[in-house]
DNA sequence: GTCTATATTTAGATAGAC
DNA sequence: GTCTATCTAAATATAGAC
């Protein structure tokens, strides 16, 4: 059986490879950096050309203008995301796969800086520009929490009143600690430790946190 | 006794109040709808001028450069948040507080546009300007946690094995949620609600789940 | 102190050579 | 199809009138 948001994620990418083409591609590639690092505003259309090595006017002949470029190299990203994290099924006991998960979590968004920009570009257009947003949350918040309450839910030794909060209580808590610690360099003034967190998230989770004394 | 976090706060927004004079402030009252919807670099001096009822040239004789109108007000903003939800302690059992505390969270930062944009700028700017990003750290989630941390190490009933560990989890997934549901427009695709998240994860940490049947 | 007018640079987008 | 050269608008920042 194959998850029904995996084909979605799936279908997304082979969509824009299809449409665009190979110099496309280089195009989105070489746009890439620059809107990441420098976000929309910041990203001049004669720096993108440089990076991609073509001229300004290739660019307009492949988009119609820096919206057009910027809207697909977005979504191209966003459908990119989802194999990162959610690419393996989640089987066995909880108390080996919640973490498991946890780690995969934080190895792969929690130590990309790549993965940061994106996150930084995302919310920062997310006010003008909705449909970006829900098209990243689509392709990547949205199956992880559907992944992981199809676990929690199915799992019979949990049995929990509600999987679909759990899951949300838990991504929350890892992408929460991520965005404070990495993205916003909160690790410099207030460090916390991920396993640490992890061990709490999880405990909490299964119900077996310290009984009073 | 006074938090020594609160001190903090209250200092930094009395340190720009004085430094910047009346009409200071009515330059920064009329940059920041600008900052705030537009991001630094789509933000035009022209427009801001225009905002704010002065030209250009006041302007630039009450701050150096954009940089430093930005600058200037981002940390004044961010002194300002921390007074929104944490200037009332927290007292009282915590099967009471835990609640109160998550929906006055939720009524601050969850039904503030101005937030909403207000995070958004923060975390586009996090890559370029690692002090601004950890400015609003230290004002706003930093305190919130170390309140919450606090009265949950306190608190006779709970003896949690980590407090820290379990405030970062109750305020992580609460921040995360209006995150996803607000900021990034999640309530439209994959919608939430607030309440049922709120009751699971006290329930969570009051240690309260259902046992298996 | 504050505004109008301007200098200079750089942006997005296009015309036309090849 | 691709590049060079160019147009027009808008950006930051400043000079000088009042």
């Amino acid at each position: 059986m194959v998850d029904s948001h995996a084909l979605t994620a799936i279908a997304a990418a082979e969509f824009d490879r299809d449409r665009i083409g190979e110099k496309g591609q280089q195009i989105l590639l070489g746009a890439m950096p620059e809107f990441l690092q420098r976000g929309y505003a910041g990203t001049s259309m004669e720096r993108v050309a440089k990076a991609a090595g073509v001229s300004k006017q290739t660019l307009y002949s492949y988009f119609v203008d820096k919206d057009d470029l910027f809207v697909t190299l977005v979504k191209y990203l966003a459908a990119q995301q989802f194999q990162l994290v959610w690419s393996e099924p989640l089987v066995g006991a909880p108390d080996v796969v919640l973490p498991a998960v946890a780690r995969r979590m934080l190895s792969k968004i929690g130590s990309e800086p790549q993965y940061f920009d994106f996150c930084r570009l995302v919310i920062a257009e997310s006010g003008k520009r909705p449909e970006l947003s829900q098209a990243f949350l689509a392709n990547v918040a949205k199956p992880a929490i559907a992944t992981l309450t199809s676990y929690l839910r199915d799992c019979p030794i949990l049995n929990l009143a509600d999987p679909e909060a759990t899951a949300r209580i838990f991504v929350g808590t890892i992408v929460h600690h991520v965005l404070m610690q990495d993205v916003l360099h909160g690790a410099a003034i207030a460090p916390f430790s991920a396993d640490r967190l992890v061990e709490q998230l999880v405990t909490l989770v299964l119900g077996q946190q310290r009984p009073s004394s």
